[in-house]
DNA sequence: TGGTAGATGTAATAACATTACGATCCTTCG
DNA sequence: CGAAGGATCGTAATGTTATTACATCTACCA
């Protein structure tokens, strides 16, 4: 597991981008938004979401193509995720639940399913956007 | 909700051409199993899809952009529905969980996230591909 | 000094999905 | 009957997301 400081240069940046970023972003609209920095190509940016993924600092929204920094990066083991998702207004709350994974993890071992990753998405309007 | 027989021909060719497939498809890779009975377009298989999911006969898997038709299509309510999908062999599995619906609600109910879809998938080695 | 592993730069292409517009079919009701 | 409205369909164009391929650079060390 790497440390803040062995990051490279381009996934310094792109995490910088992404946790500056108002809810989640897509590998195109980084590009966009490191231009200024001397970005060029969607390679540079997908190498650095790759990496910074792999180090959990950053999630991948399955069902929105998109990335949001974590919201705990200094948990850096932190066990299964599970995401809400405003419809409305884009904010995503990041949380776990143990009750959850264990159900979950019993699943598989039941069916000697070796799992690799698990995503859970909740889609919905937040209680901000509802009251509003 | 719709029962079979209102399916229109595009749907109903969409419908019986994921059935008929082993594992996920894309829609472009349903596509082309369908050019032979005229389809000549994405458009006419997202619009049957998005039907489809309405209905409840077909699933979108979110991690894969890929389409798998409902392993349980009598069961027009099914409330929660996760997958295990092997990274290896494509096969998956649709199951469902009373204790993680209930409690993935509880969280949306205590945080007045009003909860529309929820996308829970497993990815991993299946068992008989673990035993290969 | 040369080897090698990781990171980078760039172009091209592939894969997935939607917008826009018009035609067609079907039901409903004046 | 015939117009109105709605759902479906056909097609082209475009937009969005992700990968392949290949060359180069850099740090490290046998
Ligand atoms: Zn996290
Ligand atoms: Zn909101
Ligand atoms: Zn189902
Ligand atoms: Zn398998």
């Amino acid at each position: 597991m790497a440390h803040l400081h062995d990051l490279t240069k381009n996934q310094t940046l792109v995490l910088d981008a992404l946790t500056k970023w108002d809810g989640p972003a897509s590998a195109y609209s980084l590009l966009d938004q490191l231009r200024a920095q001397g970005f060029r190509a969607p390679l540079q940016v997908y190498r650095a979401l790759d990496k910074l993924i792999e180090y959990g600092l950053v999630h991948r929204l399955e069902s929105l193509n998109s990335f949001v920094a974590c919201a705990h990066p200094h948990d850096h083991a932190h066990g299964l995720v599970a995401f809400a998702i405003c419809d409305t207004c884009g904010q995503v709350d990041e949380f776990s639940d143990e009750t959850v994974e264990r159900r979950l993890k019993g699943w598989a071992k039941e069916h000697s399913f070796r799992l690799a990753k698990t995503t859970i998405e909740m889609r919905g309007i937040c209680a901000n956007c509802t009251a509003q």
